[in-house]
RNA sequence: CGGGGCGUGGCGCAGUCCGGUAGCGCACCGGUAUGGGGUACCGGCGGUCGGAGGUUCGAAUCCUCUCGCCCCGACCA
């Protein structure tokens, strides 16, 4: 296991100063990089390349539902936007506009679309007649765009990329059913593939989607300091967008209703969740499962003549190796092996295989482990074996890490003083009991800066009283600081 | 949008208070020796100091305006 720090004292301190480190951690691992253009970012190869993989993890499971994907424009009338009245209401502020079309000015300006539930929900009225026509299921990967203030790379930027799904159901419980398999479908993604669990639950009124009846949500816990990242929702929109879109369909009985809809998304800040999920002091530390690169293999060699055999050995070793798995040789001869292994490990790579002379001698590898620094010497024919095992481990390995933060920073608080230490301190996660009342929550909010983040699918056998006015309550909530 | 800080070669910084025509480290290019945890030495290339205006014989330095970034607050996927 390393322990000294080398070079990486470079990097700001990850428990010290999470907010920098993470700034620092972004730039330096080429994730993403900063643009001309106020409160956007570049997202660089490296960066994207973790996004595809979890886009195509994603992809999949929506497929699996029975989800199609589809594309609607960037542009939304104003009129549309404005049909449903929370929903402009809650988006307004964060909305950008086009006003000009060449050097014409237009009649009714064009919004960018924050989110595309007013463009989407007027095409669905056109396509539904019967119910017959129900379930519509629709997935589309796009760009939207929302006039943030502080924007930070992954986490809250100008324009992101994400993937929003819009469907369209002739009965509330069926379009409360797909809201949440598909909020289920993010808590595994996040589980199985990123390694980072999640607590599933359902947002408070206050916290809820502009427009919806019901937004579902998971909540991941950060490093550092701990504060919770909104990690993926789901909502219920009940028939609001169905009565204002008219999206109206006769039943079998020749009857008229609304149509319900729900939508659910889920961005490229989960990118910023697995950096600061699973970072430390070196670096990234990419889940194996969705990691650009899985292994990398650094050659070692002195003289011309030992380079040739070397590389000659990587190559074959390489070659050894089962197709379906992402590595990566580093044949640059301009860089030393030493400064190699602090660039990879600074960029997360799971696995580092070493490769010199000396291991060609013995015809083995060195096997070193970017999550727990562990170091071991491999016999070159058991390597293709021995590595997808290994991978597995280490996924297996980062989520037990993962879990053990969250499990270790929440606690239950009964007692009021003890949530607002417990915000002020970067403590974690406090569960509490909730009257339901939007006067004590917005007590929490104020003097504590901690919300809300859910109410949990799990909820306690008791009953118990109000954190803030002791009134006998059923629902137990996380409070906590958020991203 | 409110409070604070900062913009000087690609990156990190010094120089700004007390104006005199730009410097250091890293990176980059060339070379020699190296190469199992950011290798050493030698020789080079590169900036007009975020932008605009003003004061002055002369501005990175002083004044005005402006843009951007970072941190802290209000809002958010």
């Amino acid at each position: 296991m390393v322990t000294d720090r080398g070079y990486v004292e470079e990097l700001a301190d990850v428990e010290d100063d999470f907010d920098r480190w993470y700034v620092e951690v972004v730039r330096k691992a080429e994730m993403a990089d900063d643009s001309p253009v106020r409160g956007t970012k570049i997202i660089r190869p490296y960066g994207f390349a973790l996004w595809e993989n979890i886009q195509r993890q994603l992809d999949d499971r929506i497929k699996a539902t029975g989800v199609e994907n589809a594309y609607f424009p960037l542009f939304i009338p104003k009129g549309m936007l404005e049909r449903e009245a929370e929903h402009v209401e809650g988006f307004a502020p964060e909305v950008a506009w086009v006003t000009h079309g060449g050097h014409r000015k237009l009649e009714e300006p064009w919004a960018v679309r924050p989110t595309s539930e007013a463009i989407i929900c007027p095409i669905y009225a056109r396509w539904v007649q019967s119910y017959r026509d129900l379930p519509i299921l629709i997935n589309q990967w796009s760009n939207v765009v929302r006039w943030e203030e502080r924007p930070r790379a992954f986490l809250r930027t100008v324009e992101f990329l994400w993937q929003e799904g819009h469907t369209a159901h002739a009965s509330l419980e069926e379009a409360e059913e797909r809201t949440l398999m598909m909020l289920d479908v993010y808590r595994d993604l996040c589980e199985t593939e990123l390694a980072i669990p999640v607590i599933p639950g359902l947002k408070s009124d206050s916290e809820k989607f502009a427009g919806a009846l019901r937004t579902y949500t998971i909540e991941a816990m950060m490093g550092g300091k701990h504060w919770a990242l909104q990690s993926g929702t789901s909502h219920n929109l009940g028939d609001h967008f169905g009565r204002v879109f008219e999206i109206n369909f006769l039943d079998d009985q020749g009857k008229r209703h609304f149509a319900y809809n729900t939508s659910w998304g889920l961005s490229t800040r989960i990118v910023g969740a697995v950096i600061m999920v699973h970072g430390d002091e070196r670096g990234l530390k990419m889940p194996p499962r969705v990691a650009p690169t899985q292994a990398v293999i650094v050659p070692i060699w002195r003289k011309n003549k030992e380079r040739e055999e070397v590389e000659s050995a990587v190559q074959q070793v390489r070659d050894s190796l089962p197709s379906n798995l992402r590595v990566k040789a580093d044949l640059r001869d301009d860089k030393t092996p030493g400064w190699k292994f602090n660039e990879w490990e600074l960029k997360g790579v799971p696995v580092r295989i070493e490769l010199g002379p000396r291991d060609i001698a013995s015809e083995q590898v060195m096997v070193v482990r970017r999550d727990t620094g562990e170091k071991s010497a491999v016999p070159m024919t058991e390597l293709p074996a021995l590595l997808p095992g290994l991978l597995d481990e280490i996924q297996d390995n980062m989520y037990q890490a993962a879990l053990r933060m969250l499990t270790e920073k929440s606690v239950r608080v009964t007692d009021y003083e003890e949530l607002r230490q417990r915000a002020a301190g970067n403590a974690g996660f406090s569960y509490a009991y909730w009257c339901g009342s939007e006067a004590c929550e917005d007590k929490v909010k104020t003097e504590t800066r901690a919300t809300i983040r859910c109410i949990p699918f799990t909820q306690p056998e008791q009953s118990g009283p109000c954190i803030v006015c002791g009134t006998d309550s059923e629902t137990e909530v996380v409070f906590a600081r958020a991203y």
